[in-house]
DNA sequence: AAATGACGTTTACAGATGTAGTCGAATCGA
DNA sequence: TCGATTCGACTACATCTGTAAACGTCATTT
């Protein structure tokens, strides 16, 4: 199944692969951020453990495999954001906000644009 | 450190503790929510493994342990929500915010309700 | 005082995760 | 053509997680 999470290090390599696909292993390792410098092995796992999670697919090119991402960013991020509001918020919207501006994590800036956001929301 | 992680069935305990605390680790069993029907024996395990990430304490009564939170459930949900929008939103809260405010289904009181609770935050 | 029960501690064990080495096959360079 | 390089596949291994049984000890009941 898709359902299955996908762990920090391999987010990592999605990461990589949404902002550029398709990559070869090698490309992917070449393109770690600077705090993963990983061997190329490491990066080999993560892309074979992201294929049987069906989190991104291959395609042979000669001797080597091109990967692409089967997921969507956007998929995947709603997904984990869902889940933070399911497991810390009891699954409401609100509470989270409240949190938020609680903190004073918002700026001004922020919260004027969840104004408008809201306003254009409420129609 | 108290820097470790707290997993999923850790959480579902410290949410009891948090809830009501001291308890005994027979007290938790019994307040586990109906999706968790864990053993006495893995209660006890978690509550363990939360001494040595030091989320919780215990204090001795007599033969057997009351256990007691020691972080804030406001700090962690603090944390995990900063974890998330690092991991997901490069560390802007408004994104977040943006994009489960399209998700879900607001009504035009809880935009309301969030609009006043923003008013009140705009210094 | 002995048996029973309640507790915490120790041990267990499979699956996930982070991180990487090894190996055999294919390919490229000399 | 033959060695060096490159790849993917397989193997490895410690740690964390979910879930729980076994064990030893102290207390309570008979």
């Amino acid at each position: 199944m898709s359902s299955d999470r996908i762990s920090d290090a391999e987010l990592t390599i999605m990461e990589i692969l949404w902002e550029r696909a398709p990559l070869t292993a090698t490309d992917v390792a070449a393109r770690l951020p600077d705090d993963r410098d990983w061997s190329l092995p490491t990066v080999k796992t993560l892309l074979s453990r992201l294929l049987t999670k069906a989190a991104v697919e291959h395609r042979a090119d000669g001797r080597r495999f091109l990967y692409s991402p089967l997921i969507d960013r956007e998929d995947y991020v709603s997904h984990e954001s869902k889940r933070l509001v399911d497991r810390l918020f009891g699954g409401r919207f609100m509470p989270l906000v409240a949190h938020l501006a609680e903190q004073e994590q918002l700026s001004d800036a922020d919260i004027s644009e969840i104004e408008k956001l809201l306003r254009e929301m409420k129609s």
